[in-house]
DNA sequence: CTTTGTGCAAATTCTTTGCACCAAA
DNA sequence: TTTGGTGCAAAGAATTTGCACAAAG
């Protein structure tokens, strides 16, 4: 379990003001690594945060993005996910209960973008779809 | 230019009855190759069929991609976009102008999908993005 | 004070649904 | 006829915007 001030500290490292409500999210973050939408997140909070409101949920998940503190990531057609580990690694999306997991421990090529004169590419996502074992009954 | 013949020989290897509309769809498809959204290929539609309905638009594509005939890309957070070559390539996504583009001749291990026992994988998506040089002003 | 952050309500955008009508087999 | 396809209007869901108030420095 993280702590607030391990959050803190993040958020400074990002240049990033530790309000009450974006401390809030980060820890949320940090302790539920199962890629949250915007309304996961702000449920979540809800209980102790009655006054929260989801546009500052937006804001500060923008703030966060924008700063590369966390990554969006575009794999649910329904909603944004975002993920608090930066690093380089690969999800994997159950088309039938909508769960995104983590893959880790793939070949570091993979990660290696294209050299194209055409485009300057910055980041890259790779993205598996399937059925997971829960979903199939195992 | 491919031909009108040529969509419905396609339309009916994938099991589609070919109406006037999915025709359209379909060469509309055939003949740009820009990932269009729904909007893109409805606004081009509709000066030639003046009564079609987004919904059918829609609909249309719906069964394309249930029918394996077109893929759909999650790489827009906007909108769906669609790509009539289902075969292995990658796309990048020009974080400016918001176009996206194919890239082909990458290595197949690339596609190749990580052998998991958590997961029964059947599809991978390898999204850049980036910007692209016209909108970096090359 | 002055700037920045928050939160409500309304607006916008994309997509889906319900249902009536049309068309083809 | 009966089934499947189309299209309108309404509904739904996710996100964005405008603005007033609160908080922090």
């Amino acid at each position: 379990m993280l702590t607030t001030l391990e959050s803190h500290k993040y958020l400074r490292q990002h240049s990033i003001k530790p309000s009450v409500q974006r401390t809030a999210v980060m820890d949320y973050l940090m302790n539920n690594r199962t890629h949250p939408t915007i309304d996961e997140i702000y449920l979540a909070l809800c209980p102790n945060m009655p006054t929260l409101s989801k546009t500052t949920v937006y804001n500060t998940l923008d703030i966060f993005v924008e700063r590369g503190a966390v990554r969006a990531l575009v794999i649910d057609e329904k909603n944004a996910r975002y993920d608090i580990d930066v690093s380089a690694h690969a999800h994997f999306i159950c088309r039938s209960c909508g769960k995104v997991h983590d893959i880790f421990n793939l070949k570091s090529e993979l990660f290696e973008f294209p050299k194209l004169s055409r485009f300057s590419i910055n980041a890259v996502e790779i993205s598996y779809s399937g059925i997971c074992d829960k979903c199939k009954g195992n």
